[in-house]
RNA sequence: GGUCCCGUCGUCCAGGGGCCUAGGACGCCGGCCUUUCAAGCCGGAAACGCCAGUUCGAAUCUGGUCGGGACUGCCA
């Protein structure tokens, strides 16, 4: 049997980090075992789906590396399908289980149901028992399945193992609205049903679903697939994440500056690992051991400081030319202006420097942006801790004086200059060094200083420090 | 309230009867390196929720208890 799976994103919004990660293991289950990944858009919430959302759903998971499979009996652009496209089937379906007599008609209202649910809980009746099939027939209104009450509910799922529902906790749930549009339920099941889709992994969220999704296969005739329930994703301060307090959709993070393959290798963390000793993996590596029967029980604190870590990481590991190509536009935007040909010189210079210390790519605008536009003003915290001290007139006029002989204006000469400088004068080098660096980046927290003032130039050098003396 | 799920360092993951004086990673603390900041290297603090039971032996199995979470819509 060809393993076939599928995530299916309701586009309400854009692609939720919980979804994501939904997506990758689906995704990783099905590279490594050779199946098929379908990728379909669940809109049945006429409402609030779009199709602007449902695009970027779609870049989102390209973003992430994760690709789906096109032309396997499904309709739709690039492989994917709409659920609205198929309300008619949806309609049959149910349809046709009333015919059978495994749903109903309901036109009870919202206030008939509260009463029955409060005389089913003061009958001490399970709540579930308070929506039944009514003896009289209907003929409109909503349709509901109705939930055999003769055995329990019962499956195997890969994550949680055993898993069983009473019958009479599940209550006889909408399948078909009254204006005939589905409800998820119906809509999500007939397509796993239709398109053989043989593994459902999908949040935790879902599991007390899952006995009425069973039901309703069932119904159909067919066999349910096999469940894999994830373990949910939290925010920092434990509870559920939220887009209030968490950054929450992985356009968020494309946004902030980091990678792809960072945010891939860091989701997969969340409930599985490879071993017990490795961290950092590629997306093979993954694919290589990867199965859902490993998923962790445990819901995941998501940890953005890690996230962060583990992109410097993948920064530090990358080839200096993409590191370049991928931090200039954040430098173009901090200066707001496209770099000159020789300041490209000049960032290329600078940029293995940069790339060591940089854990978000928009981090980078900062750290060179001294060397392309002109000191305005410089950092509060750093004047205020180093260009206060004794002795910063001197150092500062004495290196200006060294600094206008120094002919050969590379990084190792003005170290040996500046040392030999600071030795005669008896300053200590990380004393001495500090003002200097203030005064031509303009703050205590920059690339090494040598190979800045080389980057920099020697006139612009000694004007900056100059300016800075002057300020003293 | 009810149903279901989950409980190993602050966080993520490993360990699934003896290999556990519980391992790795982030973070934290200290040190080294050093012109700052990073990075790197070395070291440290830090967990089996609790109580019973099974067993020669329990983080691992069982029961209970406590705690957390999800669901409880004509949302998905």
């Amino acid at each position: 049997m060809t393993v076939r799976v599928r995530i299916a994103p309701s586009p309400t919004g854009n692609l939720h980090v919980g979804t994501a990660r939904a997506a990758l293991f689906n995704w990783l289950y099905a590279r490594a075992k050779g199946g098929v990944f379908i990728v379909r858009s669940d809109d049945t919430d006429l409402e609030r789906s779009t199709k602007e959302y449902e695009q970027g759903i779609l870049d989102s998971l390209r973003w992430l590396g994760l690709d789906w499979d096109e032309g396997v009996d499904v309709g739709g652009p690039h492989g994917t399908y709409r659920q609205s496209a198929r309300f008619d089937r949806y309609r049959q379906v149910a349809e046709g289980l009333v015919a059978s007599g495994a749903a109903y008609y309901d036109n009870r209202s919202s206030e008939e149901l509260e009463a029955a649910r409060q005389r089913a809980q003061k009958e001490g009746l399970h709540p579930g028992n308070y929506i039944r099939r009514p003896e009289e027939a209907e003929s409109e209104g909503v349709i509901r399945l109705s939930i055999p009450q003769d055995a329990a509910i019962v499956f195997e799922d890969l994550v949680r193992d055993r898993v069983s529902f009473e019958p009479q906790d599940v209550d006889d749930f909408v399948i078909l609205r009254s204006n005939g549009v589905p409800t998820y339920h119906l809509a999500s099941t007939v397509d796993d049903v239709d398109y053989g889709i043989t593994h459902v992994a999908r949040g935790e969220d879902l599991l007390p679903s899952t006995p009425k999704h069973i039901v309703l296969t069932r119904a159909m005739g067919a066999t349910e697939p096999i469940y894999a329930h994830l373990p949910l994703l939290f925010g920092t301060d434990g509870k559920k994440l939220s887009k209030r307090h968490d950054a929450t959709s992985l356009t968020d993070y494309r946004d902030a500056g980091y990678l792809p393959d960072a945010v891939f290798n860091y989701l997969c963390l969340l409930g599985w690992s490879v071993d017990g000793d490795t961290t950092i993996f590629s997306r093979e590596e993954a694919v290589g051991v990867f199965d859902l029967a490993d998923v962790s029980k445990n819901p995941a604190t998501f940890d953005p400081e890690k996230l962060q870590w583990m992109n410097g990481e993948y920064i530090r590991a990358m080839e200096s030319a993409w590191f370049e190509s991928l931090s200039l536009p954040f430098v173009e935007s901090h200066l707001g202006r496209a770099l000159t040909d020789s300041e490209m010189e000049v960032f290329k210079e600078i940029s293995p420097l940069v790339q060591e210390r940089t854990k978000l790519l928009p981090e980078v605008g900062g750290q060179v942006g001294f060397l392309f536009s002109e000191m305005e003003s410089y950092d509060d915290a750093s004047w205020q801790k180093v260009m206060t001290k004794d002795g910063v007139t001197e150092v500062l006029t004495a290196a200006i004086g060294r600094l206008r002989e120094v002919d050969t204006w590379d990084a190792a000469t003005l170290d040996s200059e500046m040392r030999a400088m600071l030795a005669e004068m008896e300053v200590g080098v990380g004393k001495g060094l500090q003002p200097m660096r203030v005064a031509v980046t303009g703050s205590s927290i920059s690339p090494p200083l040598f190979e800045s003032m080389a980057a920099l130039g020697k006139d612009r050098t000694v004007a900056r420090l100059e300016a800075a003396l002057r300020l003293l």
